[in-house]
DNA sequence: ATGAAAGCGCTAACAA
DNA sequence: TTGTTAGCGCTTTCAT
């Protein structure tokens, strides 16, 4: 077994003390371009990395983000933690995935584990259950301990700290807007996102939009079980004289063409479906799905970007490193087969 | 600004050493209770937690293991992601996750930079360049370093470590074979990985399944372009009389469910169809594709145990130390609505 | 131009 | 029972 060389191997082997070795390997202009040349060389012969652990005792950095998602299964999840990693990467960073299931204790214990000194900074959505308990402690203690942090999606009022959200209402909003604007005056709203922040966010811009046009009624179905959600959205369809769906998550939208196709309704013809994030189900659907991109890889990246910055200016002490900032990220409605 | 409490901080408002202290916080039999007592109180109040950087610089351990990983946004891939996170993070290890993106140059930069001290060891697929190309130096390297490595998937018999693969030809057989049974004479295969490893050894199966049966014929369909998968793939099937498809990737399988459809086919009445990876397009394409699963889950999880197994029998000295071994994960075929 | 020494936060062998 | 010391691998200030 090879053991991984040090600065102090190097040292000895060629006759020079540790420091001057570590600040050759820097090309300090106080060392004679012959030391430099030697300790290089044999470096590179041993293919010489210093200790990562070491580096980061000492700076009290460890170029690692960590990440926090609800769910790694689902499509949006997977794509802004894309984005995270292409941006961090690109910055030298690397990230530490941790994937809370949903769970609250889940969550708090992986903060908890993470903050002490493994990464020099966070992003998060929260986990359905945190959002419900609405327990927050172990983020407010991150700002206690000077952590940065960056929430997306799932984002809470009560934690001050920069975050990237998704403009759902307005999201909705448009996506309802279309349906009405290609004829449908039954709308249904489905989904299992009801009781999230997001999920209620584009339950009311669905409304409000409805409200706005006279003869356009609104019908919505939370799905109480999962497991039987697919049934659920069968008898719905088959008893309510639809025209219209939007799905407020991906899933949801791609059951209702199926189920739709399988009553026997023509889609787009008979009933539209638009539905929320641009995953792999809203492309290879059949009709393809109309739908709406919350663009999540650029939402990943800029998070990641947010929190860059804040790491690069730990060292800002005027006012404006407490300011917090919330960006909203743009969506669009990606037209496809799936309405008029 | 908080900063973060060290163990000299508590030592000091207590009046002990650190040594004392550390001991304490151990419950060390040769601490009196009574100091063991002052000491975790004041520890509570502090919410004093260990610098995990200084712990495995010390213990020469980081708890951490390094994943690499050729996509996310394939659900295969994020499937195993998240059977590896289950089984790591149940055993207190945390995990870093970073994706390729099939890109050779990728792979090689975060295998080193994790290298140094950063994980105590590695999970990994090959991404689709580094199997082309077939250099593998990176890897043999961690080796040499004695630093474990468990690949899975897309392997290569050139490293010689711990492995989990699928059986994938027997999978494409049975597949190939069910297809058959229902009733199939002309069966097609179709893929935009025909020169991964896997893809190799799922054709192989299917070939060798179908020169089995008299009057049965295979097509294959090799995608060469991404962009224009779909339409290859419909004109194929309007050109082919087949009445089978086997796709050897998930997304093959349901763009060929979808072009059935829109050809105007009865599936699986005139065309039976099998996927790969039993993932959401599988469950929620019209109708709900049979599909090989290969249980990815589980596959993680096995790799995960396995490194784990490694980790720690780092000073098992004895020959079979040094024995790798390679774990097939069987594969069902999970049937459903797309086959007779 | 080079080296000695302190220190990041922790552990553990050894001393008292 | 408690404390001293050395050391993990590195950086950096301050001698030399």
């Amino acid at each position: 077994m090879r053991k991984k060389v040090t600065l102090k191997q190097l040292a000895k082997e060629l006759n020079l003390s540790i420091s001057t070795v570590s600040k050759s390997l820097k090309n300090d202009s106080e060392i004679s371009q012959k030391t430099i040349n030697r300790v290089h060389e044999l470096a590179n012969f041993y293919n010489y990395k210093p200790n990562a652990l070491a580096v980061s005792l000492k700076s009290n950095k460890t170029n690692t983000i960590g990440v926090l998602l609800p769910e790694i299964l689902n499509h949006f999840y997977a794509k802004v933690l894309f984005g995270i990693e292409q941006e961090a990467s690109k910055n030298g960073y690397k990230i530490v995935t941790c994937i809370t299931n949903e769970s609250y204790e889940k969550e708090v214990e992986y903060v908890e584990m993470l903050n002490y000194s493994s990464v020099d900074g966070f992003i998060l959505a929260l986990s359905k259950e945190t959002q419900m308990l609405n327990k927050l402690d172990h983020l407010k203690d991150l700002k206690r301990d000077n952590v940065p942090l960056v929430m997306f999606d799932r984002v809470s009022e009560e934690v001050d700290c920069d975050k990237v959200i998704v403009d759902d209402k307005h999201a909705s909003k448009t996506a309802v807007q279309h349906l009405i604007m290609t004829g449908c005056k039954k709308v249904a709203v489905i989904s299992t996102i009801f009781d999230l922040s997001v999920g209620k966010l584009r339950l009311e811009g669905a409304r409000e939009e409805v409200s706005m046009h006279d003869g356009v009624t609104l019908i919505e179905l939370p799905i109480k079980n999962i497991e039987t959600e697919e049934k659920e959205i069968e008898v719905f369809i088959k008893n309510n004289e639809i025209d219209g769906v939007l799905g407020l998550d991906e899933t949801a939208a791609a059951i209702a063409i199926n189920m739709a196709n399988k009553l026997g309704y023509k889609i787009p013809k008979e009933i539209s479906v638009i539905g929320f994030t641009d995953g792999l189900l809203s492309k290879h659907s059949y009709p393809k799905l109309t739908t709406v991109s919350q663009h999540a890889e650029d939402l990943g990246a800029k998070a990641a970007k947010m929190l860059l910055d804040r790491l690069s200016n730990t060292s800002d002490t005027s006012e404006n490193k407490y300011k917090t900032s919330t960006e909203i990220v743009k969506t669009s409605l990606i037209l496809r087969d799936s309405t008029n």
